[in-house]
Order: structure tokens, then C-alpha cells, then sequence
DNA sequence: CCGTATTCTCTACAAGTATAGAAAATAAAG
DNA sequence: CTTTATTTTCTATACTTGTAGAGAATACGG
């Protein structure tokens, strides 16, 4: 009989054009009114999708964290050690336009996060998860010989993952053209520590 | 005649409410009106020293680095090499009450400076200092072999940087009552492996 | 072509914001 | 005490925001 809209999949249409306008305008930007028009619709039409705003970011920011996760997972697939560690790392570095897009949303997002309970509890579990996930790679590497100080691995995480959300900073925060930050030389020079 | 106020020590009054502000209830909060009532005048009471609200927050993020900055430099005078980069490492992580606030008030400071170029001026100028500043710890304490690795002096200085910036965020979005985040286990091992 | 359940637009509203500026209060000199 | 330059309060304004909801538009089954 009527018009028939798939609502999962409009959130997510509604979520892109909210991923959309923080990336280029900024968070302040980010209004009801401005998103609506970003993804083609008038002002009142995201209600029936998301009751209020804090929805609306709470689901968006929930969506970049994981499509972040499924690359990671794709990435790391079927490796082990060092090797997923690098690959790991490298997925979560800024290291092109759209990484560097994620790390002008990730900042506002833990702006929210400070004084909101909630959101600060989905990083801590997303970065309590990253941190198993490198605690485990160290493990096989060291058995495999790759890694040989006598830092213990749960600091050497610790390491990498506040390097990681460093460079968050770093490259939200570069001029406009700049790519080059040495991140990669960054990583690879962590990496060629572990093995002393 | 009439009352005289020392207008530099009344910024610096209300700059110092407006940090209290943003630690205590974030920088949503911080708006002319809760400041001014924080600093204990009334709404309009702040114009004849900070004409807009941006002038007042960009004088309150400078002031903050500008005091990181003092202290920093009161604990590193007479250091050099390793000492004087574990004292400046020490001195910015966020391992006590204050410098959590501190964590507070920069990652909001960030999340404006992503869309507004000469806010994040001050920040790269700051950190482009910092990281002059521990290159050359890191060549001192070279010749004096406390620091052998094959990886270059830029790219640990990067390194440590972003450890130090990635420290900010944990520490800000902590849970209350958690202290111990093992930061200073962090910097021992960075500081470690650096002797391999 | 028509009816109808759903979707979307549009207008309205209450709340809160920065800012401006007139008026009152203040405190020190004479 | 009076005067006066400065400081502060207070009220007003223009604007933006999130949210609500009535009505129009839509698209599909009959």
C-alpha cells in the first residue's frame, strides 16, 4: 500500500550524512538541520529514525568504531605476530584522507565522551578489546623470537595504542595538504625496538 | 578616583574560571554566563576584558600551555639527556588530579582547533617545540650511550609524543576514581628500550 | 483510478546563546 | 560630603538550536 522505507538501512544513510558533515564542516556544524539537508531530506524527517540528536551520535560514532573493527579484522586475518600487529597499526594510523576523516570525528567524539559516562564507556571497551588484541600478537611474536626486550607486553601495548591515538591528534590537527607525518617511520621504528 | 582594576590579573582571574569550569563540568557548560558567574560578576561583567567568547578561550588554551611550558622548563632546569627527558615525560603526563584537568581542557581545545586553522596553529607551534626540545635530550643522552637503538632521534621524539598525546585521552575518559593507568610504566619501558 | 498506511515537509515553539548598551553602583580624590 | 571616572549590573535583542506535530505528499494494493 504506502511507501515502504528499509529504516536499518536509512539509519545508516542518515548516520553516512552525519560521518559526512563532522569530516568536513566540523561537529558544531553537525545540527539536525544540516544533516537532514546532507542526506536530502527537510528538517523534521530523521525523528521517525532517530527519537533525538544524542541517538543520532551515539549511533553514528558506534558505527565508525566498528567499521573500523571489520577492517581491522579483515586485515589481521589469518595472521599472527608481528605481522598482525604491523597490520593492525597501519589500519588504525592516519595514514590517508579517509583515516584522517575518522580521526576528525574520533576527536569530538571523546570531547562528548568526557562528560558522558556512556560514551566514555564504549572506548574504553573498544580500547580494552584493541589492547587484548596486541597483547596477544606480542605474545606469538615473542615465542616466535621477534620480540625480545625485557619491557613486559601489557606496557608495550600500552605504548603502541596511546602512540595510535596520538597520531590521532597529530593529523587531525596538520595543515591542510600535509600527508607526511612519519607516522610509518614512527611504527616501524617501535617495531624494530621490540626485537632487542 | 574611581575604582582601578588591574585589567592583566582580571584576565587571568577569569581565565582561571573558565578552566574551572571546563574541568568541572565540561566545555558545553562553559558558556559567558556560567564563567562570568563562576569568576562571581555578572553576564556582561567579562566584555570590557575579552570582547568576544572566543577571544576569552583562546587566551584560556593559551594560558594552560603557557603554564605546562613554565613547568616544564622549572623541571628540566640543570637536566640534560635522559634525565631531563624523563622529567619533561613526567611533567606532561597526566598522573595526578591536576594534570587529568589539564587532559580535560586540551582534548576540547583540540576538538576546536580541527576547524579552526589558527587554533591549531598554537598547538603545532607548542609541539613542534617540544619535540626540538626532547631531540635534543635524545642526543645528549646518545653521546652519552644511555641511548644506542638504530632508530633515529625524530622518529623517537615523534614516538614519545604521540605516547604522551595518546596518554591525555586515556586519562581523560578514565573512569572517576581510577588513577593508575600504568603510565609510568609506559614511560620506563619507552625509556628502556631506548638502550638497546 | 481510488483508497490508505506510511513517509516527509513545513511551520511553530520553547530554550538557551553571545552580544550590546543604558543605567546603577562603586570607590577614591578633593 | 561631593564629584567623577571606572566598573558592574541588568535588560534587551537577534539568532540558533532541538523538538513537536499537523498537514501534504507519496506509492502501492485493489
Amino acid at each position: 500500500m504506502p511507501k515502504i522505507v528499509n529504516h536499518d538501512q536509512r539509519r545508516l544513510e542518515l548516520v553516512d550524512a552525519t560521518w559526512r558533515i563532522i569530516a568536513r564542516l566540523g561537529i558544531e556544524s553537525a545540527t539536525m538541520r544540516e544533516i537532514a539537508l546532507e542526506a536530502g531530506f527537510a528538517n523534521g524527517a530523521l525523528k521517525p529514525y532517530f527519537p533525538t540528536k544524542d541517538d543520532l551520535l551515539t549511533f553514528a560514532f558506534g558505527h565508525v568504531f566498528n567499521r573500523t573493527n571489520e577492517r581491522i579484522a579483515e586485515v589481521t586475518a589469518g595472521q599472527a605476530g608481528l605481522a598482525a600487529l604491523r597490520a593492525f597499526c597501519v589500519e588504525v594510523l592516519p595514514l590517508d584522507e579517509e583515516r584522517i576523516n575518522e580521526a576528525r570525528i574520533v576527536i569530538p567524539f571523546w570531547q562528548k565522551a568526557i562528560n558522558d559516562p556512556g560514551k566514555a564507556r564504549i572506548h574504553r571497551d573498544s580500547m580494552e578489546q584493541w589492547l587484548a588484541a596486541m597483547r596477544q600478537y606480542l605474545a606469538e611474536a615473542r615465542h616466535a623470537g621477534a620480540v625480545t626486550t625485557a619491557v613486559n607486553d601489557a606496557a608495550l601495548a600500552g605504548q603502541l595504542l596511546n602512540l595510535l591515538l596520538g597520531a590521532q591528534i597529530a593529523a587531525a590537527l596538520a595543515p591542510e595538504g600535509q600527508v607526511e607525518l612519519g607516522l610509518n617511520e614512527q611504527l616501524e621504528g617501535f617495531l624494530t625496538l621490540l626485537g632487542c
